[in-house]
DNA sequence: ATCTTAATTTCGGCA
DNA sequence: TGCCGAAGTTAAGAT
């Protein structure tokens, strides 16, 4: 990885046109080739970037830059798509080159996966008797995260989320309308699961008489490792 | 801001709950408090971040650490949140720091706001005879993006996008239903229009009557330019 | 301050 | 490979 500190302008064309005026900034050569323009503030996104794979090459600035004083211009371009990245280099404050080496990844856990997973298998905590049909049970218009059925025998689609708000609602609204003109199963009944349902949402939900039901996740994890359950 | 290279494992706790095995690695610690975890691939995304403002404190190694060859903890946490990110360091290779700057920020060209005005200045492209009554209709639930009649006298609520998807398709829905309950413009048909439709949103449109109109931007804009249409 | 919507979204999973 | 949905989404604009 290369680490240049320069004092630069930027242009971009692409999926749209923008620039950045002079000042100084990092611009981060990656080994893939991207590469990507930080600024002091802002989080993680940087001001500008190419994503890899790119071409770079450097060019000679024109008499009209070089009367601006730019000493070197670096154009970056994808190569599937037709964006490219113009960078006037004005003046080299740093320029270090550091090889990484590939990197093992990033480990995650506490994601949506986990809690639709874990609710699968604690599929009673919507009720006594319920038993699960399926995960991920497919309709033309997506997945249905859970469908299941209760003591009653009753069909019940479960929409997980790690926060419930009102879009969550609304795609499990689709879903029940869709399940509700499948005369095999029909008629089914909502249930909208997540670790945290805003106010809004739970509001919209009972509206609509879909059930709401908070996971806490912590339990579940325990539960799910319960030697008892090994026995049941 | 501070540039480091060093040899690092890291783990996350808040949101959800991460961890980075030891491997060498950028460590970014920008002015305004917030530090970025980059590897040599991957758009730029980093593998781990902590966005401002946050607090920063060096740590000595316990016992644990030392006999992996730890010699720094650092401890980065987010100040409104509970997040938390730990970073041991076993190697420092590079540590550089550079005063950048207030930057003057990026001008942006060319998003979805330029489709509407496009759109509505052709808005024949929805059909031939069709007039354009406003753009940014308000109504209570937000402003629809364009309203038009078309030539047979109905009125039509048309929703914008670059890239249209199920959302934007229940966007309009809600829209629609508002506006069919006013009486001086019902009945108001529906036009969905984007550069692209996903099969889903198409599939959902369709369902609900709505009609749906893929937009070619270039296209448009040249248009805009036709030297004809200053005296049509 | 809070909520809504766009994003050069990015990223991972599955058909 | 393309499509779909989640994301520690983030970020910008409106209420």
């Amino acid at each position: 990885m290369r680490l240049v500190i320069a004092d630069c302008s930027v242009d971009y064309a692409g999926r749209l046109t923008a620039h950045l005026p002079r000042a100084r900034r990092l611009l981060m050569l990656k080994g893939d080739g991207s590469i990507l323009i930080h600024s002091e503030t802002g989080s993680y996104k940087p001001l500008n970037w190419m994503n890899p794979p790119c071409n770079f090459s450097i060019h000679e600035p024109e008499e009209e830059h070089l009367n601006d004083g730019v000493i070197s211009r670096w154009r970056v371009s994808q190569v599937k798509t037709a964006d490219i990245l113009w960078i006037q280099i004005y003046e080299i404050h740093l320029d270090v080159d550091h090889e990484l080496g590939k990197d093992p990844g990033l480990i995650k856990d506490g994601v949506e996966a986990h809690l639709q997973e874990l609710l699968a298998a604690q599929i009673e905590l919507i009720g006594e008797g319920a038993q699960l049909i399926r995960r991920e049970y497919m309709t033309p218009i997506g997945p249905v995260d859970i469908l299941a059925k209760d003591a009653t025998g009753q069909t019940v689609a479960i929409e997980i989320k790690r926060r419930g708000e009102i879009d969550g609602v609304e795609q499990l609204t689709r879903y029940l309308e869709l399940l509700n003109r499948d005369a095999a199963i029909a008629p089914v009944r909502g249930i909208f699961a997540a670790q945290e349902i805003k106010p809004q949402a739970m509001t919209l939900a009972k509206d609509r008489g879909i059930s709401c039901l908070i996971l806490d996740y912590e339990a579940m994890r325990l539960d799910s490792f319960d030697p008892d359950s090994l026995f049941g």
